[in-house]
DNA sequence: TTCTTCTTTACATTTTCTTTATACTTTAAT
DNA sequence: ATTAAAGTATAAAGAAAATGTAAAGAAGAA
């Protein structure tokens, strides 16, 4: 369900140890640095959702470390510190970091604001999944079935079996599959509904209803959509 | 140079004046509310660029605020608050707050996040300030919504609902869905609302409310707007 | 109070789904 | 190639579900 990539940038064994836990039980994949060099090529290697960075690093100051990565990463980047130093804090903010926690942090609170940053920050992606076919597209997202850049107008069963087709372009579907798949078991005798929906489909979809191109019966067997 | 207006949201009369003298010396604009309930009507009338909110009020718990605002405040909400417990802060940051700080908070601390959130938030909504469409167009900044450049008179919920539509242009929108943004979860299978509204929406929006040309219906799953 | 807005109820209307009837097509055995 | 059997297509009617509209009651603000 979540397969979110959080990087942890961490010189304590401990501290990673304890976030791995946390992120795991989570649902959230994560990857470790030991230090800010690490950090960094991970961070370009990877392309994490979210960074957690510690600013106590052994090598370079995590300020520094902080200030590089947002010269090109924009995902939220957390900062997890010791220090509790007002000016230090200020200065992590200003640099671009999305939160402060100074340690020792309570985990329950962590995992709330990871989940709360990662929540606004996921508003911002839309891309849409989108399926195209002959003269026919699909749209999963905004869920709109298009012919020739037309709307095409279906009813929400004529949208489902369209759509079942779609995503299984090319195969073979049996009679039995589609009635599960469409009306639910129990209904996977009933092949006269599907006869019906697939005749009002071809009226809508295909050019010459008569010799279809896009749903193809296989006699005996069920329909196979190109 | 700072004309962004923000919103105190506190019943301590020492706490209001502190903030007001740090937001001042940072060129900050902003509003006081004394209670939960002025709170909500000065988010709607005002609709500042932050609220900052304190979770024990006289009158209706914070949290309660925070959810109500939350159901169509998208800018950032930060909690102040003398509860230090780890439950209560997991709990406002699911709500959708932004940010929670534990009172007495360092003010520059206070500061800085304030405008590390500004700063994020500002990145973001630039652009969708104003959208047009055929003979509409909605003003997100100043709630407005003009037919024809005629300002259209609409209640609050009509409000919502229409840019709920607009912001979703032509995307099918689940009854769910759109019930559980307008109205909060809980009021999901109340769809006779969405009719009531959406018939009141058509007669303002519409040129024949009969033959909607805006507001399409999808039989069986909800709406879509045009 | 009076006014506005929201919620609820009742019923009319429209759309969609299911079922039946019948004609047509394919398959495979003679 | 014929023919019977099985499978498929289409129209159309009735049933069921979803939608639209008006209006009354409730709640809250001015």
């Amino acid at each position: 369900m979540n397969n979110q990539l959080i990087l942890i940038i961490d010189d304590e064994p401990q501290i990673r140890k304890l976030l791995s836990i946390n992120l795991e039980s989570h649902a959230f994949k994560h990857i470790e640095a030991e230090n800010g060099e690490i950090g960094l090529k991970m961070a370009m290697s990877h392309n994490p959702d979210l960074i957690l960075l510690d600013i106590g690093l052994p090598d370079i100051s995590g300020q520094e470390v902080l200030k590089k990565l947002r010269t090109w990463f924009q995902k939220p980047i957390l900062i997890l510190s010791v220090m509790d130093s007002e000016e230090e804090i200020i200065k992590a903010l200003d640099n671009g970091a999305n939160d402060y926690l100074t340690k020792p942090f309570r985990a329950g609170e962590l995992m709330a604001r990871i989940r709360s940053t990662l929540r606004r920050n996921s508003n911002l992606e839309t891309k849409d999944e989108l399926l195209e076919f002959d003269d026919l597209s699909i749209n999963f997202d905004s869920r709109i079935i298009k012919r020739n850049d037309e709307i095409l107008k279906l009813t929400a069963t004529e949208y489902n079996l369209l759509s079942l087709f779609m995503k299984n372009e090319g195969r073979v579907l049996t009679h039995q599959y589609i009635l599960k798949e469409i009306w639910g078991v129990g209904h996977q005798t009933d092949t006269q509904y599907l006869r019906v929906f697939v005749g009002t489909l071809r009226k809508k979809i295909e050019e010459n209803p008569l010799k279809p191109k896009h749903i193809i019966t296989e006699s005996g067997i069920g329909y196979r959509f190109c």
